[in-house]
DNA sequence: TTGAAAGCGCTAACAT
DNA sequence: ATGTTAGCGCTTTCAA
């Protein structure tokens, strides 16, 4: 069919009459000691034929194949840097990666197992590693344990999976929680919200760390919401019915739903940052109107990528056992951009 | 090394005491009849002993090996929907791609052979074709040779290559220059401002179908500003510096360079829409206060990525013979944002 | 209905 | 300093 064969190992070898170790010895230089001009000649041929070796081959012997598989959330800007930042950190380390998302995110063809057919693509391919964002901390373990059985390296981001002794690189939720804390009660606040839009780790942890800060705090009152209640609208419009006791500090678990509550406080009349103060998480850049002046915190996605990718690369290359995972979290920054303001008297 | 070696054809067809043929042709459904009995007991050990088919083994023989290389420019929002897109649709036909960069977004580290680099990345794993938005219309040709020498299917986005006859989706440019025209006409402008950041194609093309509908109008003026010149900031002062001649109807290339024009003209005291009309392109989800409210087109992005995966997988999979190349070009959407406003009196 | 054998492109151990 | 050989995991004739 094809005419024009690629050039292989044995074209060159041929072309000059010598043998395939040679040539690819050569070429890897491996193997020590071969004469300059033998080695001239290898050299010139290879480029005069436009060689190019076939990864696939040397893959196929066991060895490392360079390709990492990375499978992530579809969250917008947010997801995005991540991979920007996987991506140049690998990438200086002469690995490229198989990208996937664990959801289409205009498609409606993405059925339950279409996840774990995703992770067999990236087993098949015989990537190095696995560097995974869950859509889901409780799903199935079944595909784990296959990629657990194998010894690929896994990595996690931004969630993580209890069960699962993995290495993971994600936001220091204490900090987060901690700085909004202050952030409103140096604002003066005193009645807190906290909306979440499902029980993951993060939330979890987040709502701690900001109800433990306001807890110290005399004086204070605290409740959360979360969004994945089937009542939540009615949650929230409970919360903000009575101007006593409504709540004037509102930390959300991201930006999502902060324009969610901002959406329905505004059906109410109510209005950040006068009536009462916001603030969202992950910076996601929307072009919705209520985030256009949302205080919000930068989670660094760019460097979670990066340090995901270190981590990633060590795992790789050193083989360190698993069962000593490591975590590292990311110290969020809290960005000012208006939605949050001094408590009016 | 590898205590638990991942489990092959040979290991299933060894703990039957079968060859590694029937194995083969039953696990593919290849190669007719087999027996029931022996069909359901390879199956179920394949099951049992978690086989996965090793694609590179199938791939070194020359076979389609299922992958994609896609090389893009980082280009915020409009490439991130791109890449959604050309996903989606890959991935509905059992394609993963490798994904790159043809920079590196905050790292230094990108001198001009890294493109090159990576595209070799991706011949060396054997991709079956790829996709490509160059950052550069006028590069060396030298790389395109290489993959066009190899017979791999190119697809080029966003930014054709003229000198290559290759495969092309874009946005319409015509439509793109015409709507933007119209709506300013519409609004009762008469001095208009083309402002480009390079001479790339799309640029020439919307200037000219911006300009060409304008020159249709009696009473109009025109001119341009290419942002790549050094003295730009002197031409945009100059062009806004008279009330008499300022054009007060203004279309950029992109949402990079209309935040730019605002600012300089907010330097002096000029703002959007009180005292000119402002049309961006890409709708790249800035949070740039200037780009807050800038009208802009959406060029989707989505829409172009899911075309080109397809005239991808056609190409890749029919094997169209070379030099009769596919031209789509994708109509724009003018999004209303409000920088722009009737002309004042 | 199943098996034997060759080969894809490359590498690594072991000669010479 | 170079060559021989075997084998990675799989597919594809061709034979039984």
């Amino acid at each position: 069919m094809t005419t024009s064969r690629r050039t292989t190992l044995k074209h060159i070898a041929h072309e000059l009459g010598i043998t395939t170790t040679t040539v690819s010895c050569i070429l890897n230089d491996t193997g020590g000691k071969y004469a300059e001009e033998t080695r001239k000649k290898v050299l010139d041929t290879a480029k005069r034929l436009r060689y190019r070796p076939n990864a696939l081959a040397s893959g196929i012997r066991g060895g490392k194949i360079h390709v990492a598989g990375v499978m992530i959330q579809n969250r917008g800007h947010f997801s995005t840097e991540i991979i920007n930042g996987i991506h140049d950190k690998l990438l200086e380390n002469q690995t490229i990666m198989f990208l996937t998302w664990n959801s289409a995110k205009h498609t409606k063809s993405w059925d339950e197992t279409a996840e774990q057919r995703t992770i067999h693509h990236l087993i098949d391919r015989r990537v190095d590693g696995i560097i995974l964002s869950t859509s889901n901390e409780n799903f199935d373990h079944c595909y784990f344990e296959e990629i657990w059985e194998r010894n690929v390296p896994l990595i996690l981001v931004d969630r993580q999976i209890p069960s699962i002794s993995a290495d993971f690189i994600g936001t220091d939720n204490q900090v987060l929680g901690a700085l909004a804390a202050k952030h409103l009660l140096d604002l003066g606040h005193k009645r807190f919200l906290f909306c979440s839009n499902s029980h993951v780790g993060n939330a979890v942890q987040r709502e701690e760390a900001f109800a433990g800060v306001l807890s110290s705090q005399p004086g204070t009152t605290f409740r959360s919401i979360d969004f994945m209640a089937t009542d939540c609208s009615d949650q929230l419009r409970d919360a903000f019915g009575s101007a006593a006791t409504r709540p004037t500090g509102v930390l959300c678990i991201n930006d999502w739903t902060a324009i969610e509550v901002r959406r329905v406080a505004a059906a109410m009349g109510l209005e950040a940052p006068r009536d009462f103060s916001i603030i969202g998480s992950g910076d996601q850049h929307f072009t919705d109107p209520f985030a256009q002046n949302l205080t919000t915190f930068d989670q660094k996605p760019y460097w979670i990528g990066q340090c995901a990718a270190q981590c990633y690369l060590s795992r790789v290359h050193s083989q360190r056992k698993k069962g000593d995972p490591q975590i590292i979290t990311i110290k969020p920054e809290l960005l000012l951009r208006g939605s949050t303001a001094p408590l009016s008297p």
